[in-house]
DNA sequence: GCCAACGTTGGC
DNA sequence: GCCAACGTTGGC
């Protein structure tokens, strides 16, 4: 999951403790939420920044929660086409787990992977939310002196 | 700041 | 339904 660090970064979720994620406004990126069960462990990327990188870890604590900024007229995420008993965009609540002691900048993933094993690093992505297969994972995981903790 | 790659909008 | 124009994302 995707976020730039000036509109909130890893610390900001360590402070909060727990983030409903929302503002995804990208039908497929919603489609992977909408997919998304409690337990499931997201990466906590940073884009928009040098260097781009996975720097944390986080936790889904509740799953198809509907994104209320998208009713909210004075959000800009608000979707004025979306209706209360229709609602268009859902999303998940995430539980703070790690910030990685080193983080995984995204020349290390592309030196490591091939775009088919990661979709973060298929030419144009721009998905904010994306699946990752666990094999995969667990190759980045074990680039962070956690892995034993988790 | 630049620009490639997308996604969305809206006229037709 | 097509597609040009426009807006956004995000790496560099």
């Amino acid at each position: 999951m995707k976020s730039e660090p000036d509109v909130y970064s890893i610390d900001d979720l360590k402070k909060e403790g727990q983030t409903l994620w929302d503002g995804v406004r990208n039908y497929q990126a919603r489609n992977f939420l909408r997919q998304m069960k409690v337990g499931d462990l997201c990466f906590f990327y940073h884009s928009n920044l040098t260097p781009p990188a996975i720097v944390g870890l986080m936790k889904v604590i509740q799953s198809n929660v509907v994104d209320p900024t998208q009713f909210d007229s004075n959000s800009p995420y608000y979707d004025s086409k979306s209706k209360l008993d229709a609602p268009r965009w859902q999303t998940v609540i995430v539980d703070f787990v790690k910030v990685f002691p080193n983080m995984i900048p995204l020349t290390t993933l592309k030196q490591l992977f091939n775009p088919e094993e990661l979709l973060l690093i298929r030419k144009g992505n721009r998905l904010s939310v994306m699946p990752i297969e666990e094999k995969i994972a667990q190759k980045i995981l074990s680039l962070v002196d956690i892995s034993g903790e988790i």
